[in-house]
DNA sequence: TGATAATAGTTGCAAATGAAACTATATTGG
DNA sequence: CCAATATAGTTTCATTTGCAACTATTATCA
């Protein structure tokens, strides 16, 4: 009978050590509050400052190679740009010879505001990663290096 | 003059080894992943799994247990309920002596569901870790902990 | 006790989201 | 070369989200 198979193994999820729910919330908690430091202040969403950070680190990128780069909702990525666009903070080239794509670029304005923020984004990647050895943050990133790359084979 | 403080130093996320970043991007694809392979086939939403998880772990908990176990919100631990009461994946009973508060279990429907999606969350879980050595395993378990204590302290 | 504050949970509403359909341009195979 | 297909990016629309305000009940303390 079924209820006894139960009663013999219930499966068992452990949502606490539960891998993928664990980097949810500490990736909800991260974001938001690094989100705290900028949104009101320079009236920007999250997507929208990932896109800025990513187009200050990789200017050019098309709104595809935002999306590659970011793993972020290409319909997402369309209204972020279209919102900073709007608010000066990035400008757009038509790519040579494919009238479909342009590039993406951070205005003056755009990496003005880029420049203030990225002090902060770093000074709380350090207090958050101020816990742990410097040989668990060697650690650390070569872990996420694997479950990047294991991630994206399946 | 500003321009050239900029060219002198400007700051850089190197977002590939930014830690929010890569969180967020190994997140995006990790539970995007996980959705798909219960939402359509059991008609389940995150938050509905999740409460399900949880409610699989600890029977009994209340709405405002569930928010405390999970950091979900409280609105959307309400909806999710409100949800699973009406698929009867869960039912609830009045808290002794307080009639505020309903104590939560899965039905008998609920726990099938449960067992069926247990194994396959952990079989998906194993795949991403299984480039992980046993030890890496160890420390990021260890290091997730760290990195959750340090950013809600924040 | 009784007024005030706290707690459990829900709902209204405006904004954010994402799947699917759409426009416009490029590419490819026959 | 052109018809069929693929790609870049946008828009539509139904759903989901979350803040704030709400109801109902319980706790506090003057």
């Amino acid at each position: 009978m079924r209820a006894d198979k139960r009663m013999a193994h219930p499966p068992q999820l452990v949502l606490e050590h539960f891998l993928p729910y664990r980097l949810s919330v500490l990736t909800n908690v991260v974001s938001g509050r690094i989100a705290k430091s900028y949104a009101e202040r320079f009236q920007l969403t999250i997507p929208e400052w990932r896109i800025m950070a990513v187009l200050g680190r990789f200017p050019g990128l098309t709104a595809a190679g935002v999306v590659e780069r970011t793993a972020m909702d290409k319909v997402q990525v369309s209204r972020g740009v279209a919102r900073l666009l709007k608010t000066k903070r990035i400008e757009q080239r038509t790519v040579e010879g494919d009238r479909r794509a342009r590039q993406l670029f951070l205005t003056d304005a755009g990496h003005g505001v880029y420049c203030e923020i990225v002090p902060l984004a770093q000074d709380y990647e350090q207090r958050v990663t101020a816990s742990l050895s410097a040989s668990e943050r060697a650690m650390l990133d070569r872990i996420l290096d694997k479950l990047a790359a294991a991630a994206g084979a399946l």
